[in-house]
DNA sequence: GAGTCCCA
DNA sequence: CGTC
């Protein structure tokens, strides 16, 4: 076993495992952020980050858009997948080849084969912006895990339990970090802590968040 | 009908 | 800053 101490090649992504079913990939879309950040301007060029509504007549400290088949959206009515985008009224735009390909191979590394997304939801969080405790619950079927993408500024994740009143864990998340929940932790609560002031090279005081799902 | 990714 |  030989030590160099002049090797340039990327770290190997570590996995750290959050609880049972949930996992952090550190670093393994580090390499592509600046290409996945590319992509992010093309998606929201078709259609525009926004504050959308809760059902209870928020809005949301997070700017949100979406790409592939299904996209997430909220208002009054409630929370729900469409294939249209409701200000719009057009498509979503396709879901790059570069997202599939990471969210598969994220997936993969975390024991769940053959994912394939059929939605991305896109967050944007500036300094302020939160995400409360929630249940990914409006997808189709629980087998199919969640695929999470951090790029920019760092934040710190909450992964709870099956309850909202459980107590979250914390978990601090960098650019590039992935994380993949499924099976026993499909349902667990999850959210992000206000987003602090900082700087990263490439997004400014930017993070955004790709989430994956198979939504049907 | 329950839940509601929100706020104080 | 943290938890409720």
């Amino acid at each position: 076993m030989t030590m160099d101490l002049f090797d340039q090649s990327p770290p190997e992504p570590r996995a750290e495992p959050i609880c049972e079913g949930a996992i952090v990939l550190r670093g393994l879309a580090r390499e592509s952020g600046a290409e996945l950040l590319a992509q992010i301007e093309r998606v929201a060029g078709q259609a525009p980050f926004r504050q959308m509504q809760t059902p209870g007549g928020h809005t949301m400290s997070v700017a949100m858009t979406c790409c592939g088949d299904w996209g997430w959206v909220t208002d009054a009515k409630g929370y729900r997948y469409q294939q249209q985008d409701p200000v719009s009224g057009a498509p979503w735009s396709n879901m790059p080849a570069l997202f599939r390909i990471l969210a598969a191979d994220a997936a993969l590394k975390a024991g769940y084969a053959e994912f394939e997304p059929d939605s991305c939801l896109i967050n944007r969080y500036l300094p302020g912006a939160r995400m409360g405790l929630h249940q990914d619950r409006n997808e189709k079927d629980f087998d199919q895990p969640i695929v999470s993408v951090s790029l920019g500024t760092p934040v710190t994740f909450q992964f709870g339990g099956m309850r909202r009143s459980d107590r979250p864990g914390r978990v601090p998340l960098e650019h590039g970090d992935v994380v993949v929940w499924g099976g026993p932790a499909r349902l667990r609560y999850h959210g992000v802590l206000t987003l602090k002031a900082a700087d990263h090279p490439l997004t400014g005081a930017c993070r955004y968040n790709l989430t994956f799902r198979r939504a049907r």
